[in-house]
DNA sequence: CCCTTCCTCAACCAGATGGTTGACAAAGCG
DNA sequence: CGCTTTGTCAACCATCTGGTTGAGGAAGGG
């Protein structure tokens, strides 16, 4: 469970109960008890899916008295949107290149001489 | 491997490797074989993360002969870049509000009435 | 034709994940 | 003080996941 933090922010909205919670996390904090009350499953299922969205950083725990408010810590999106805008806007912009020149059919580009350009690859 | 859209695209991303080829298509097609050398696994393993990849919709393959050049489709973006921004916005407006509010501990608050964000402290 | 290249399919394995039940600590209520 | 509410921890289980190896199909190059 050592994941970075990226793979950690998307896989924690990989799944449709998170997503929910995150959901209905955005209009205000609540506790465990009543965010699992519209699930079938147990309240410690739904106490696991908090313990992944707060090691994924998008969730905080309070303290009142035995209740453990949650809250949404909505920065964390940040993460994801700045990695998703770099890429897409770099396949737009090739698009959008390839638009004009229109589809030519490289015969004579090498297939890959040399991939390493790309290799900058931070997540 | 039924789950939805959303939770398909968030998945396929959850994952490093995936993210870098992703990364790397946003830059040009490539093959198979390719996008393989940089990485220390088999090529059977990259093949699979491709097929996690394509299944989200993420890419898809084409056909040149006995290579099927792999194209990023990053119009799927879109869908986990509006599913973020509605709730962060939604989050960040209630953010703004309670700042005006004032840090207000709703003590009679019911245990979750379905729906109303009414938390007893509206206006 | 054979042989090489590129890719996929299938079986297998270790570890993560999402769910269960049961026990229990902690805070407040009667 | 006892009991209820709230939440966590632990063990267990089935399935998914990311990796491996091995076999094999399809398309060209000699």
């Amino acid at each position: 469970m050592a994941a970075d933090p990226l793979s950690r922010v998307f896989s924690a909205l990989a799944d449709p109960t998170r997503r929910d919670l995150v959901a209905r996390l955005a209009s205000g904090d609540a506790t465990l008890s009543q965010l699992a009350e519209p699930y079938d499953v147990s309240v410690q299922a739904v106490s696991k899916h908090l313990r992944v969205l707060q090691d994924a950083g998008l969730v905080t725990k309070g303290r009142d008295a035995q209740r453990r408010p949650v809250h949404l810590e909505a920065e964390v999106f940040d993460l994801m949107t700045k990695w998703i805008e770099r890429y897409r806007r770099e396949a737009e912009a090739r698009y959008r290149r390839l638009d004009d020149v229109l589809r030519d059919l490289p015969a004579d580009v090498d297939p890959l001489p040399p991939a390493p350009p790309t290799t900058g690859a931070p997540s």
